[in-house]
DNA sequence: GAGCAATCTATGCACCTGCATCTAATGCGT
DNA sequence: ACGCATTAGATGCAGGTGCATAGATTGCTC
């Protein structure tokens, strides 16, 4: 592996890293200011209004797509639950686990926040981050 | 902008999320177990090793290209200093400015810390890291 | 079924960040 | 020279995060 090439990766990371965080503060500060949650929230939200049948995942099988660590999400999830967006409960069939459902005033803020996500992500990332991301899984780029 | 298409930039920007926060921790965790730094340090150290001819940038000018809030800087180059990293200085023209100097420990330190940076990126951003940020350089993916 | 490793969540702790604000210095218009 | 808006950087404060660990429960092995 070259020097060169290093640089070259370096810079594309630096590039990255540049509007990644642009794009990421401007969402955050239209979710915070407009709905009154942060970007991790809201990506917990959505995850849990896509599940079937009834908005319910375990704490465990929340945090495999989330992006930020066990005890974030833990927290994470115990400030959701202050605001009454969801409810926890003990897992019957496996006592160490929680469920996490959306409760219906949590599903009302995600269907009302989105718009508000989709349009930064329009208007921020433009039309071209879906082709970029799609480019991203294509060539397995940053992929493990 | 239809609805199909606005979940397809969602599902990108997840996508994007969780590979970046992938790489970024493992970056993180290299850097700091191995020299001790973060990566928003490593980035000030790289973005001062790299100016000519004397490493020195006024602090304005070093927030330019962070991604962190200048807060943020103020208290990072603050603690580079603490480590003999930084040296800070007040600008003779302007007296409201503050020039940050790489010390030479600190750019030692900066040309150590560079292969486990570029180790990094090679091993989880894989080689086409680099193509897949020139191609969001070039489609504008991400672009103000 | 007793012992023990593994799994799942919560929490103490230190640290970093952003926001708002403060102080100091400069530039500008009169 | 004066007043005032602007710019540069530092800091009080509140809040979120990761790391390490604790506490509870389960599964596995003998």
């Amino acid at each position: 592996m070259s020097r060169r090439s290093d640089d070259d990766l370096a810079r594309a990371w630096h590039e990255l890293m540049s509007r990644y965080h642009r794009v990421s503060c401007v969402l955050d500060r239209a979710l915070q200011s407009t709905h009154g949650i942060s970007g991790s929230e809201f990506a917990v939200l959505e995850q849990l209004a896509e599940t079937r049948p009834d908005n319910t995942l375990r704490m465990h099988d929340l945090g495999e797509h989330a992006h930020v660590t066990q005890s974030a999400l833990s927290r994470l999830v115990a400030r959701l639950e202050a605001d009454g967006l969801v409810h926890r409960q003990m897992c019957v069939d496996d006592r160490r686990s929680v469920w996490a459902r959306l409760t219906p005033a949590g599903l009302d803020l995600y269907r009302a926040a989105r718009p508000t996500q989709r349009e930064v992500l329009r208007t921020e990332g433009g039309d071209c981050l879906a082709a970029v991301g799609s480019a991203f899984v294509a060539t397995g780029a940053l992929a493990r």
